[in-house]
DNA sequence: AAAAAAAATACAATCGATTGTATTTTATTT
DNA sequence: AAATAAAATACAATCGATTGTATTTTTTTT
């Protein structure tokens, strides 16, 4: 039941600790014969290694720190999936948190895996986190750090993967703006996080390449919840003015006005054209399906990965901060054209 | 950039680095004024307790090991979040893995995190696992085990939360059959895994309680995948005869059969009535809409973590195995039933 | 075969915190 | 005020592996 030492191995053979530990870390310094010996003998006593020893005289906790906001948002474990494929490959493990959405908790989190000395940390922060304080922290620490998907601008970081979240608000519009949507509705989330700043700014962009009149209104902030795109939806049925499209900054916003729609009978994409962000797996299956933005998690995972452990193992002076900007790409479905009529 | 140790702050303060252990660990060895200065010592030098010294010292890593075989697949990701949660708030760190269904991986993993002395592992085994014998070696150890979902029977274990899987598979047929079904295919998994076995005999124990004799040929073994049940259903349409429902071990396949259904001009569920298995996020939003048996993801992750944490507090004898079995509720949908009318 | 060089192994300190025991300081009792 | 008890703190070993240096053994050179 107890687990054999690198000590119990030497002294079965007659050897010194320190001669097993090098012929296990495959150290030159051992002879051939001698370190198949100690193999052996490791392999009979089903001898492990202690990571714990092994982090604590290294400095090294061969684990990286990751934090999301929801580990069951399909955005969310698609990206860890991403990482902890990458990491694994290259002999880290992962902890993984949740700060379900709150900056107290990611502030512990942090502080917690700080404590776990882990050798760098992936992020996509909290909607609430308004501020980096607690993650400038780290950097001072000289723990590496890397954003993906949401992050607090002016924060000290090895880099950021990020999806280029001006472009795909651009594309959604403009999308909806050639469909002959000419008065549409913005669904945005909070105002802080520069993604939404970001989608919110294509929009505008792409009305005013149109030559479309931004209108104030046309804007409208929420939690972008089912409920909350459901909501919005109902509170303007009756003074739809007009408004023939809404480019919401994630799915399920839209999802939610889509149902208000069709419960009121409107037909999408007749009554009203819609494009989501995202590309939620439901929103391929949802009739009818819905156009949106694919932000590929599993790619932007391993990215960020990629990006830390290279930045690990060159040494982990910060020189160049870099941000790669994924290209949303637009898939075009049936909530912003007439249906291909199913043979 | 450096941080800081006990011994430095044992410095400063011409106190004895064992001091300042117990003042932070909240000893009552230490005299309150003492401890006061220690904290704010500590504070002042933005002390961080280093648990790679702490948890060697203790001989307790404070970390659990999961393995999952997806981590981004939905009822697994939700696991791991009701998982997270309870871990997080007993003051455990998780330590998260993916098997990609494959035997030599989950060897692997498991063989890493006796390495890292996880103090527990929560497993659902991958498709591949045949047996026990990698995860033997953990109890060997003494390092806890709890199944969640999919277990190896036969494995010493602290425990397992499993759906009722008989019960899951009966209520499933029995539904079909209340709906008028009379001629009820079953898609099932990989034969070596509890949990299909037991949807199947369900399944079978229906038919015999409604006294529809069982036919061979109806139970039909597959991947489980969107393009297995695909294929299989059109494999089968130009043999239908007479086959008027479907229980499918899981949504998916269960949805693959449906968009051939609908490619094929068929209907559901006049034609044919459908029922999955898992409740995936998709099958509420698909239309026909999927009727399904719900296997909480979140509660099934709490409870395993519960349960492994409450055998560690419990100071490690393995003497009762519990095993939890939820009920799997029925989510009655449209691909059972005629379609309410939206108003 | 002695001397020098190289290879193999042993020794001991170290990583940072914890903890049983010993010592010193303070408080209590007579 | 001395004796005793109790409280506070210091000392030192420990967890298990790693690693710079010292020592021993083997090989090579002259």
């Amino acid at each position: 039941m107890e687990e054999a030492t690198i000590h119990e191995i030497a002294q079965v053979l007659g050897l010194h600790s320190s001669t097993v530990s090098r012929a296990l870390n495959d150290s030159n310094r051992v002879k051939p014969v001698t370190k198949e010996r100690i193999r052996k003998t490791a392999a009979e006593l089903g001898y492990r290694r202690n990571r714990m020893a092994s982090n604590l005289r290294r400095k090294k906790s061969n684990t990286l720190g990751v934090i999301v906001p929801r580990i069951s948002r399909h955005f969310f474990s698609t990206a860890i999936a991403g990482i902890e494929e990458v990491a694994f490959r290259g002999g880290y493990n992962v902890m993984i948190c949740q700060s379900l959405e709150k900056q107290d908790r990611e502030k512990q989190i942090i502080d917690n895996l700080m404590e776990n000395r882990v050798d760098g940390l992936l992020i996509s922060v909290s909607m609430q986190t308004m501020e980096g304080s607690h993650l400038a922290a780290c950097a001072e620490k000289g723990i590496p750090l890397v954003f993906f998907d949401r992050r607090i601008a002016d924060v000290a970081c090895v880099g950021s993967v990020l999806i280029d979240d001006f472009q795909g608000g651009f594309k959604a519009t403009e999308h909806l703006i050639k469909r002959g949507c000419k008065r549409i509705i913005h669904f945005t989330g909070a105002s802080h996080l520069e993604i939404y700043r970001k989608r919110c700014a294509g929009y505008k962009a792409a009305l005013e390449k149109h030559g479309i009149p931004f209108q104030g209104d046309f804007v409208v902030e929420s939690g972008l919840m089912k409920e909350d795109g459901y909501r919005l939806m109902r509170e303007r049925l009756g003074v739809l003015d007009g408004v023939d499209g809404i480019f919401s900054a994630n799915d399920f916003a839209a999802l939610g006005a889509m149902r208000c729609l069709k419960e009121a009978g409107k037909t999408v994409p007749n009554d009203l054209a819609l494009v989501g962000f995202s590309n939620e797996p439901t929103s391929e299956v949802i009739e009818p399906s819905l156009t949106t933005l694919d932000q590929s998690g599993m790619e932007m995972g391993r990215l960020a990965c990629d990006l830390l452990l290279d930045h690990i193992a060159s040494g982990d002076q910060i020189s160049v901060t870099k941000t790669l900007m994924l290209n949303p790409k637009l898939i075009e479905r049936d909530s912003t054209q007439a249906p291909q009529e199913v043979k």
